[in-house]
RNA sequence: CGGGGCGUAGCGCAGUCUGGUAGCGCGUCUGCCUUGGGCGCAGAAGGUCGUCGGUUCGAAUCCGGCCGCCCCGACCA
């Protein structure tokens, strides 16, 4: 790592300059830089299933395996395929934009560490076989991380020594493993998963909450923008430990535990506000955690029925999907992680760290928007925006409105796959259906004889007659 | 880690109790037919029955070891 001081002026040039409305509203180009906006299916690798795999239980697992979004290698392990991947890499895009918005910056840490960081903090011990434990040619403990706090604590302090250089917010999308005992519900409980984390480094308690608030926003706003309605609870600092921590949760029928919380949390809107990180976030987040919220390990009866009122009262299930802890000095202070204060003195930093789970949230996401027919991807997450059904590859007409649709989507940056294989109408859509894009356009003799194709949205299964010419501004 | 279950064709399963030439549906391939909701007809390919060993004239089937996967619980992002 270079010194401090040259990075501390693009820290700063960053901070003045950054803004949160042009990260939220950039106009969205092809969600994957270097790849066509389209695809055609028959050239496609997606490979559904029409019957129900045996080893998948919850509905977020059997419809990843049949919509060809992954594939298990060995238990709680997968590997992604084409669309499972492109729903990933938005998750992470929408992260990331919402993590450079609120000022904190990415790198990027290995995934593979020694066993010395973490003797240094004594967790090494504290683990326990969640722990992946490996030797290399030499006989050297290393470890597959289960997190970072050793690792960018250490970075942190080998780099940082002055209070000029506070605060600072550090984040990396990076896979973990955690040898679970049992996993299960497929990603959502896989032993390798991919995770956004974070740590904050401040000078004092007060800076490190203004952190911990800025993340609480931000994850408000993330969330937002994937479709989901996701309700901060305070929680459980757990093994981490420290004293003030929300986990993020996200409402789904199938979810995970129970929830109770107030009504009026459910329709709150973050995206609506203008947010500015660098000024005081305190009151946005006094008012999400001011009404009633708890999971069933936190649940107070009494204190709930006191608090809210009877028609107020939702009971609901919920599924964590981020989680944020402000711990002060519990790894600073083993680690000896200090910068020199105002006065000359040493001071041992306030940290924070701050979890997304981006490989469960593909999960999560499916668990809380799907239907009898397969997928309902939010358009935000979605692998393509729009389906284009060839009904009838084999009539000129028709594959000719599909190529000239193709075309037209793909150049107003539209992603679009078109499906293009040479099958019965219903094996069509029940596909389509199945792999949830937002968007179907359905192209076939009766409706192009009058110049018409049919849209349909898969949400509402609404469908419009729309000329060919159109269909462009009807979805742009 | 306690308790339970499963492993037979790409997927879903029967066959195992009661040992005797490995089956069904879907999918795949070929041809015909069909083209607005997984259509129809005909033909075909595809399995050392998870693995190793034992019993037996003979093992998918009985016995034992091992491996893998799933579910409930405890645990967890």
């Amino acid at each position: 790592m270079s010194c401090a001081k040259p990075d501390r002026r693009v820290w700063i040039c960053l901070r003045g300059g950054r803004s949160l409305q042009s990260a939220a509203t950039r106009p969205q180009g092809p969600q994957i830089a270097g790849e066509s906006p389209a695809m055609r299916m028959s050239q496609y690798f997606l490979p559904t299933l029409k019957e129900m795999p045996s080893e998948a239980q919850i509905v977020s697992h059997r419809l990843m395996l049949r919509a060809g979004l992954v594939r298990q290698t060995s238990a709680g392990i997968y590997a992604w395929l084409p669309f499972g991947l492109r729903v990933l890499r938005n998750i992470e895009r929408i992260v990331r934009e919402e993590q450079d918005a609120s000022g904190a910056q990415e790198v990027l840490m290995p995934t593979i560490q020694s066993a010395e960081l973490w003797r240094e903090s004594g967790r090494y011990d504290a683990y326990g076989p969640e722990m992946l434990r490996i030797r290399d040619r030499h006989d050297r403990d290393m470890l597959y991380g289960p997190t970072n706090e050793e690792m960018i604590t250490t970075l942190f302090r080998d780099a940082v020594k002055s209070y000029r250089d506070l605060p600072r917010n550090l984040y990396h999308i990076q896979w973990k493993f955690r040898d679970e005992v049992r996993p299960r519900f497929g990603v959502m409980r896989g032993r390798e998963f991919l995770m956004k984390d974070n740590y904050s480094f401040d000078l004092d308690k007060a800076g490190a909450i203004r952190s911990y608030n800025r993340m609480f926003v931000s994850y408000l706003r993330t969330f937002a923008r994937m479709g989901l309605r996701a309700i901060p609870m305070r929680a459980d600092t757990g093994p981490i430990g420290g004293d003030l921590s929300h986990e993020f949760i996200i409402l789904a029928e199938t979810g995970e535990s129970a929830v109770f919380c107030h009504k009026g949390l459910v329709d709150r809107d973050i995206l609506g506000r203008k947010i500015d990180y660098d000024g005081d976030l305190q009151p946005i987040v006094d008012e999400w955690t001011s009404l009633y919220a708890a999971t069933d390990e936190k649940h107070d009866g009494g204190r709930f029925e006191a608090e809210v009122p009877a028609g107020e009262r939702l009971l609901a299930r919920g599924i964590e999907v981020g989680h944020i802890f402000y711990f002060g000095t519990k790894y600073s202070k083993p680690m000896n992680a200090v910068v020199a204060g105002p006065n000359g003195d040493q001071v041992t930093v306030e940290m924070g760290s701050y979890g997304i789970g981006v490989s469960r949230l593909v999960g999560a996401i499916i668990e809380a928007s799907h239907d009898g027919a397969g997928i309902v991807w939010p358009e935000s997450v979605a692998p393509f925006k729009v389906g284009l059904l060839n009904l009838k590859p084999d009539d000129a007409a028709v594959s000719a409105a599909c190529a000239t649709l193709y075309g037209a989507l793909g150049k107003a940056g539209i992603d679009c796959l078109l499906d293009d294989r040479d099958l019965r109408p219903g094996a069509k859509f029940a596909d389509m259906d199945l792999v949830g894009l937002p968007w179907q356009v359905i192209v076939g003799p009766k409706g192009l004889a009058a110049g018409k194709v049919e849209v349909k949205n898969r949400r509402t299964g609404a469908r419009e007659e729309v000329p060919l010419d159109g269909v462009v501004a009807r979805l742009g």
